[in-house]
Parts: structure tokens; sequence; C-alpha cells
DNA sequence: TATGTGACATCAA
DNA sequence: CTTGATGCCACAT
């Protein structure tokens, strides 16, 4: 049974707890992949088709919004990080290490 | 089959 | 500190 790579993303991305991050990295590497962390971010840009992956809980390594732009507004992505009670500053969130969330390695 | 792409990660200067 | 280069690999065309 293999299911499409992005299908394993979203899986991961939809477990992500309210008020968690996590990493592309970390993703890839939950999946498998590893050093897939790149096909990560490509899936999320393939995320926008779907409404159930929540893609502004996924940061890069740095803990940095690099994706906002994708999102429709500005500060969308990190106006729904706020809202979950992360803090974000300059496109960074703040204490990255206390908000983030290790993916459930399958 | 081959080429281009990318919301990353990592290292060098 | 910032910038650039490189590796990486699945997907789209």
């Amino acid at each position: 049974m293999k299911e499409d790579f992005f299908q394993r993303v979203y899986e991961i991305v939809k477990q992500i707890p309210e008020g968690r991050v996590t990493s592309y990295g970390a993703i890839a590497k939950a999946i498998g992949a590893g050093r897939s962390a790149r096909i990560v971010g490509y899936a999320m840009n393939a995320s926008h088709y779907l409404e159930d992956v929540p893609a502004h809980r996924v940061v890069n390594r740095n803990g940095v919004l690099t994706g906002k732009h994708h999102f429709e507004g500005t500060n969308l992505m990190q106006q729904l990080l706020e809202n979950e009670g992360i803090e974000v500053v300059n496109n960074q969130i703040v204490d990255f290490k206390k908000h983030y969330w290790e993916p459930e390695i399958k």
C-alpha cells in the first residue's frame, strides 16, 4: 500500500495539536524520508487544495514562518499561530523549542 | 525518460 | 550578522 508522499505528510500535519508547531525536517524524518524536507514544503503548497491541513503549524528548522507569503495576507499565518497561543515576532516563533511538537514516527 | 521546481537543511566565506 | 552554494528527493510537465 503505497500512499502518496504528500498523503503521509498530511497525516502527520493533521496530528499537530493546537498551540504546537513542528519543522519540515522533523516531518520528513517522521515519515521516513529523512532528507526530503523540501518535499514536505512542496506538499504544503499542494495542501492549499485541502482544508484539513494546518500548514500554518509547520515552519522551518529555525522556527521562522518561511511560507507566510503563500497564505493570503502577509500576516494571516502569524495570526493563526497567535490565535493558538504561539508568540510570533518578525516571522519568528518565540520560544520555538517550547512550542515544538515532535511528530510520531510511524 | 528528462528537466525544472521548491513553504528545507546545512555548511562556507 | 548576511549571502551564496550545494545536497537532497518527490512531484509536475
